[in-house]
DNA sequence: ATATCATATTAGACATAATCTAAATTTTTC
DNA sequence: GAAAAATTTAGATTATGTCTAATATGATAT
């Protein structure tokens, strides 16, 4: 894939390129999914250079702060990661548990009443329900 | 506080009323916040019938499941409970992870090309950024 | 009131997810 | 090239949550 725009990302956010930390930034860009930490472990751990698994997770925490990564708490399940490319929504199916990208749309923000000091930085529109794959088959009875 | 409410609210729920149950539900009815498992466990042991810790998360478990109790998932930290009682938002500070409820308001659904064949049971709206603790004090420097 | 039985509770073992530690390595700066 | 800063690492440790299987109990029927 396009190197150079890994690299950029992680000039951009401040971030020295190590092997390691560039194959955590590649896996996330190159794939559309959430994959947990211990999946993106294994992926980049599948060609060298070996990366433990201390690194893995400094590299997401370090990712998220500099925030060109995402990360999706879902309940009862491991933390799930997306590199920030173009902003979306996010789906997340009741019965598998399968987090899924959806088209972004402006979220009309709280009135300033309701808001009183606080300061809003971003809004977060979650859907719940049941995937394609879990909804009833099409059709059927 | 009002017993009969709470018991009300179990029998909705098809759940026996023991006093461990019991207990779990009074505290998230009678306290406003968004207290953690260890938290509730904690607080309902203060007070007789002790109650263990896999009860305490079992009982958290058929709340939810039951719809009387909301889980919401936190990134790096321990889930939160709160009752289900008027609808909501949420916000969530950036510094102090503090989670707050917000006015509710109808979120608008995404459109029926993107969503596909999915199927939305609700929409979720999180807030993030600094509470009212946490911001610029006010009407400094 | 008593019997019945599905449901609930329990202690503690177990599992999983994530963080911490401190030594070694790599990269950057001077 | 030496010194400083950032990064990596294995393995220990913590945090959070689930499971097991023996025991107890609430709800219902009699
Ligand atoms: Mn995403
Ligand atoms: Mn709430
Ligand atoms: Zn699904
Ligand atoms: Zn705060």
């Amino acid at each position: 894939m396009d190197a150079v725009a890994i690299k950029r990302s992680l000039a951009g956010g401040r971030l020295r390129c190590t092997p390691q930390r560039y194959a955590v930034m590649a896996f996330l860009m190159e794939h559309g999914g959430h994959p947990t930490a211990a999946e993106i472990f294994e992926a980049v751990n599948r060609v060298d250079p070996r990366s433990s698994r201390a690194t893995t997770y400094n590299n997401l925490r370090d990712l998220v702060k500099a925030g060109l990564v995402r990360e999706v708490a879902v309940e009862g399940r491991a933390a799930r990661f997306d590199a920030k490319g173009m902003r979306h929504h996010h789906f997340i199916c009741d019965r598998c548990g399968n987090v899924e990208d959806m088209e972004w749309y402006d979220v009309p923000r709280p009135t300033s009443g309701s808001l009183g000091r606080r300061i809003v930085r971003e809004c977060e529109l979650i859907f719940r329900g049941l995937c394609t794959k879990c909804g009833p088959r099409h059709a059927s009875r």
